[in-house]
DNA sequence: CCCTGATTCGC
DNA sequence: GCGAATCAGG
């Protein structure tokens, strides 16, 4: 496969719109993300624009050592992950919110069991949840906006394997009904 | 361990 | 030009 006009567009695209380079590598298909990313630094479309900046990019210029003594190992054992669309987890938990705004008040003494669901976090580019259609293993499965609907799409971003969500959505998927802890001697 | 991008260099 | 191997951080 080789990088024809549109694939370049695509690449291009999506590494502007945040997405990392295994993601759009995933998108584009038939490459790995080291391509991807060699691609990108070619083009020379490297450094992404950080909004708020304080990018302190790690400067690496240390001299690269001589890999040319070095060990290869023959075969490597991680196959291209296909990704195959995994089913969509049906004891969906998560309070689904509408599009992305969902503002919760202030309430600064919460008696409600209920844990108060902030699902207006983050902001996942539009390109980004295409490609959550790439959902493997280890990406969060947070459901966001109206299933079933145009708007709706998964988080995507990491979680460790074998939890569904990300750090930010375990913590909110998984707060316990009965939070009782400050009822005691209060 | 998983991930991320950065870099080098044989092809 | 391409991208695997490697490195270095998170």
């Amino acid at each position: 496969m080789s990088w024809t006009a549109e694939r370049v567009e695509l690449l291009t695209k999506l590494w502007a719109d945040g997405l990392s380079a295994s993601q759009i590598a995933g998108e584009l298909g038939n490459v790995t993300r080291n391509a991807v990313i060699g691609k990108v630094h070619r083009l020379g479309l490297s450094g992404r624009a950080k909004s708020g900046g304080g990018a302190t990019k790690t400067r690496k210029a240390t001299a690269p050592a001589a890999r040319t003594a070095s060990p290869i190992k023959p075969t490597v054992t991680e196959a291209v992950a296909a990704a195959a669309p995994s089913p969509t987890p049906r004891q969906v938990q998560p309070t689904v919110a509408g599009a992305n705004a969902l503002k919760v008040e202030p309430i600064e003494t919460i008696e409600t069991e209920i844990a108060p669901v902030p699902v207006a976090e983050i902001f996942i580019p539009v390109s980004e949840r295409a490609s959550i259609l790439t959902l493997n293993e280890r990406t969060c499965k947070w459901p966001i906006g109206d299933p079933g609907s145009e708007d709706f799409y998964f988080c995507g971003r990491q979680s460790d394997a074998g939890t569904p969500y990300c750090a930010h959505h375990r913590s909110i998927a998984y707060q316990p009904v009965s939070d009782r802890r400050n009822r005691r001697a209060s």
